[in-house]
DNA sequence: ACAATTATGAAAATGAATTGCAATTTCATA
DNA sequence: TATGAAATTGCAATTCATTTTCATAATTGT
């Protein structure tokens, strides 16, 4: 099964153990988002499901957005700006982040020496880790060109 | 000049290079938060500034900051909390930060190889980083002794 | 002292995140 | 298929940190 399928059958899982029905709204929303496979704001989702699904309202999105992240599908977090912007969270696999400041462009990477170190470092201060997340703010690639014309 | 003294002297240089004038308060308040060297949130300088000056109102002590992140002497984040934290820069240092979850405690850290690695990582993107943070949230040392008991 | 400009306090505005509630839909059971 | 408890939805209202407005006070150069 594949990473979308796979997920699906997560969150369907989720809801027959947590008593919550199935909407054709949420499912669509739900759908949609891990089909992205994107790091939207609750607003940017809302806009991009509206042009479908008219019909469909923020506070649904707002809700199946928080309903995945509570249940592990999708984790929230803040890259700097003013609001959150929540990601599918794939079967597997921790990335920290890339930012560009000037078109937002989110580019992901795994590095093991620097999770390595992070261990170190914690050791050192007798810190349990839970998470972490290091974030990389600058230009990217395209727009390092751009600024040079 | 110690650190303190250093921010202060920068602090009334860009004053006057910005047509800033001086007020008793704004300095109190200056003063407190440099002198204090933590990661305070708005609120909790204001708390602070107020029980030994209360005539100082919310405003001053946002604006003040605000202020000083403006001219480089704070530095604004969040740590995953709903409000943001402003620290003072020192005229040296970058450093990163382990967050309890627990206490909130905030601990500083550095180590170069890790921001060795994290330009090795940009590179091979061809990004420009112009900033980043990095992160590790868990329990630090007092609280894990906490837990198991 | 005067004029010009900045600083201040209190209140209002802003905006994302969240919730309350009435109406609607789902779904297990009759 | 009909029923009813429980979940879902849309909309409006609320929350809460942040930011701005505006009238008044303080600062600074002349
Ligand atoms: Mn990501
Ligand atoms: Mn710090
Ligand atoms: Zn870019
Ligand atoms: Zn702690």
């Amino acid at each position: 099964m594949n990473k979308h399928g796979e997920a699906i059958a997560q969150f369907t899982k989720h809801k027959s153990t947590h008593g919550l029905k199935s909407s054709d709204k949420r499912s669509f929303v739900v759908d949609h988002f891990i089909q992205a496979d994107r790091h939207f704001t609750v607003e940017e989702l809302y806009f991009e499901v509206k042009k479908l699904r008219p019909e469909i309202s923020y506070s649904t999105v707002y809700r199946a957005l928080k309903l995945l992240a509570k249940c592990g599908l999708a984790s929230e977090s803040m890259f700097g700006e003013a609001v959150s912007r929540y990601e599918p969270v794939h079967s597997s696999a921790h990335h920290d982040h890339l930012i560009c400041n000037r078109c937002g462009r989110i580019i992901e990477f795994e590095n093991d020496k620097i999770e390595k170190l992070q261990k170190d470092v914690a050791r050192n201060y007798d810190f349990l880790v839970s998470a972490h997340r290091l974030e990389l703010y600058g230009l990217c690639k395209k727009c390092r060109r751009k600024k040079n014309r």
